[in-house]
DNA sequence: GTGCGCTTCATG
DNA sequence: ATGAAGCGCACT
């Protein structure tokens, strides 16, 4: 008789562990099945973490045992790692095993047991001219004769094994996986690379491909480097070696170069993985990939848990970007999943940016993971001059226009000469504030500590929290004064005065108002590129990764809103979003300038990005964040008590101080309790308690049991955030 | 006595 | 989470 462990999906303390249940004879159960199991009145769905035979010590306790119902998939949805990985995540993360199960599985799939076994077809690459040869014989059979099924290869010519062997050695001749039910299936596009790669990226690729399973880079580049084109080539080693390869981007809506890149290189071996497919596209990706029928996918963070079969490298692209870290629970950063299966399984991890997180570039300065550069940009492009303009002088000098004169004078040039320009500003809608002249009020928001912003294309007021609409008003909600105005520009706003100082010129805005669907991104990228539009102006979702060969003029409109937010990785944001934007330039056959307009403009982080020194902004950083205890030298874990009861927030927020105050003693700071900085979110009061300091299993004990006790607390770990 | 709200307990 | 049992207290 065999006993199954089950960690069933009730969300509560005290359930969050395996379950014993006698499992029937006959019934096909093993580690990572779906399973129905009777608890307490009713049943529930549960995962199998284990199965032991009946008698061990580990098999049950003295209880009586009830039988697993039924089984829901012919074969288990989950492998022993990723098991293993979420029993580490629920650790890690302060979560519930559950939830990391659930994050790992698509909703609603329904498994069929794996498809039809893939088949192996090989097929020539390039060119090859050698002597008269066994192997010539073989790849000129190959070459002339088109793709042929290994297994049909070798009935025909048994002999040919090693020949074989050798040419896919060589590198000449690879194999595909293909599903037989469908012969034409993944067809690896029969050419090497278009691109000669220089020096530089030739190092990385053979370092990368030559290095230990398991091993992690930072392949640091600086924008327009060509770090795609090295992901592009290792992978392709990856893949003729049989294994899988993982390529995560922040955003797919926001990256539809990189998409389309892999596309035509290989072709239907390439799945994507991202938030808006439909369940069925879903299901399918997923099958396909733990049958080994995708060779690649490119996808956002949750590609991470896909149930590759032989996964040897993942990459990740833009390392330092946000979106990799999970908001709720489990709240997971994707590069410590994988740093995970990397340490467990030999996948190699590569993570590439032009702006490493601070984390990252540390960790490869220190030599705890492999640290390639590429310092040259391709071809013949070289970075763009970057131009700072102080607007407080602007502003004395008489120019109260939102641009300097330095920037329209920049873009006067490019359009006359029929260039583009990209503008940029961390600000949606029209205005972000509007404020009575006479009583100095502005209008808030009743839910949030917020103002509402302006949206001039709906003629309303809005709340960026909760969605809060009302009509803008025509007299002053306090004082009944007619007199008011609207402060603070935002993207809309800039819209309009582009259109006033350039007559006639078309523009285009992106932000999260314009573009809401996938579709209309790919629209956009499309007119922009194709010159139907002179200028875009955007937040910053337009910085990130896109190839802009007619714009010679990027202006950042205020670099410095976000350098003063209460945010340890402000100065970060802030470097990183100049030089990503700074990139937009300069990458066609164009020489490009980059204006940046701000009210500090002697803040380090403006100026390193200024000369695009990724050292000079490093060395001051890491400076700051040693003194300070900031990550990578401390973590930092944010406890956040949010009610619609101001009280009991309250009182929350100090039980929860009390728990905490003993950790001083061991050297964590604890800052607060404190109401939030947004001290009001959704009609919810919020208080914080801060601790900082090296992580050790006393704080995770503490940290455990409040997040469990406290139904209204949650901690996030290295807060992206800290309103 | 019993109906109701609140706490405690067990769930394999 | 969820249901059941235990407990205290007001009330037809």
């Amino acid at each position: 008789m065999k006993i199954a462990h089950v960690i069933i999906d009730r969300m509560a303390r005290g359930l969050d562990r395996a379950w014993s249940y006698v499992i029937p004879e006959g019934m096909d159960i093993r580690v990572g099945h779906r399973v129905h199991v009777p608890f307490g009145k009713g049943e529930t769905l549960g995962i199998v973490t284990a199965v032991y035979e009946y008698g061990t010590p580990d098999s049950a306790a003295d209880v009586v045992l009830k039988p697993v119902l039924n089984v829901v998939d012919p074969v288990p949805v989950l492998s022993a790692v990723m098991i293993e990985l979420g029993m580490w995540m629920a650790e890690e993360y302060l979560c519930f095993p559950i939830q990391a199960y659930k994050a790992m599985l698509p909703r609603n799939i329904r498994l069929r047991p794996f498809s039809a076994p893939t088949q192996e077809l090989c097929q020539v690459v390039g060119q090859r001219q050698g002597r008269p040869s066994k192997r010539q014989q073989l790849w000129d059979i190959l070459a002339e004769r088109g793709p042929l099924l290994k297994e049909e290869l070798l009935r025909e010519m048994p002999e040919m094994r090693q020949v074989l062997r050798d040419l896919v050695k060589e590198g000449t001749v690879v194999i595909n996986r293909v599903d037989s039910a469908s012969p034409s299936f993944p067809v690896v596009k029969g050419h090497r690379s278009p691109f000669t790669l220089n020096e530089e990226q030739m190092h990385a690729v053979t370092t990368i491909v030559e290095a230990a399973p398991g091993s992690k880079w930072l392949l640091e580049g600086i924008t327009g480097s060509g770090k795609t084109e090295v992901y592009l080539q290792i992978i392709e080693t990856i893949v003729q070696q049989g294994q899988q390869a993982l390529v995560l981007v922040p955003e797919i809506a926001l990256t539809p170069q990189t998409v389309r890149r892999f596309q035509s290189r290989f072709g239907q071996a390439v799945g994507l993985w991202h938030s808006s497919l439909t369940d069925s596209e879903r299901a399918k990706t997923w099958q396909a990939v733990r049958d080994g029928h995708l060779a690649i996918v490119v996808g956002v963070r949750s590609a991470i848990f896909l149930p590759f079969r032989d996964l040897g490298l993942i990459v990740l692209d833009e390392e330092h970007e946000s979106t990799y870290k999970q908001e709720e629970h489990p709240r997971y950063h994707t590069r410590d999943v994988a740093f995970w299966l990397a340490d467990k399984t030999g996948t190699k991890v590569v993570l590439g940016s032009a702006t490493p997180s601070l984390e990252t570039a540390f960790y490869a300065r220190q030599g705890l993971i492999g640290w390639i550069r590429l310092t040259r940009r391709i071809g013949t492009r070289t970075l763009p001059p970057v131009e700072i303009i102080d607007m407080r002088e602007e502003l004395q000098e008489g120019n109260h226009s939102i641009f300097s004169r330095a920037l329209q004078q920049a873009l006067t040039r490019a359009l006359d000469r029929g260039e583009q320009g990209i503008l940029f500003l961390n600000r949606r809608g029209y205005a972000s504030f509007v404020m009575c002249r006479d009583c100095g009020q502005a209008v808030q928001c009743p839910h949030c500590s917020v103002t509402l912003t302006y949206h001039q294309d709906q003629n309303k007021l809005m709340c960026h929290y909760c969605f809060y609409t009302i009509d803008p008003p025509t007299a002053c909600p306090h004082c009944g004064s007619r007199r008011i105005r609207y402060f603070g520009a935002g993207t809309e706003r800039i819209v309009e005065e582009v259109m006033k100082l350039w007559p006639g010129t078309r523009v285009l805005r992106a932000d999260r108002d314009t573009l809401s669907s996938r579709h209309s991104y790919y629209q956009l990228y499309d007119d922009f590129v194709n010159r139907r539009a002179d200028v875009l102006v955007g937040t910053q979702m337009i910085a990130k990764g896109m190839d802009f060969p007619h714009v010679s003029v990027v202006g950042i409109v205020a670099a410095d809103v976000a350098l003063h937010l209460p945010d340890f990785r402000r100065s970060e944001r802030t470097f990183q979003l100049l030089v990503q934007a700074s990139g937009r330039t300069g990458r066609g056959d164009l020489p490009g300038v980059v204006i940046v307009q701000a009210y500090e403009p002697e803040h380090f982080a403006i100026q390193s990005a200024a000369t695009h020194g990724y050292d000079d902004f490093y060395n001051q950083e890491i400076q700051y964040r040693r003194e300070l205890g900031y990550p990578p030298f401390g973590n930092l874990w944010l406890l956040e008590v949010a009610d619609a009861s101001e009280q009991k927030a309250k009182e929350t927020i100090h039980r929860i101080f009390e728990k905490v105050t003993g950790l001083m003693e061991m050297g964590i700071e604890v800052l607060g309790p404190a109401p939030a900085p947004l001290p009001k979110v959704r009609g919810r009061f919020r208080y914080h308690v801060l601790l900082k300091g090296a992580k050790n299993p006393r704080i995770m004990a503490v940290l455990s049991e409040i997040e469990r006790d406290e139904l209204s607390c949650s901690i996030t770990v290295d807060p992206y955030y800290m309103l």
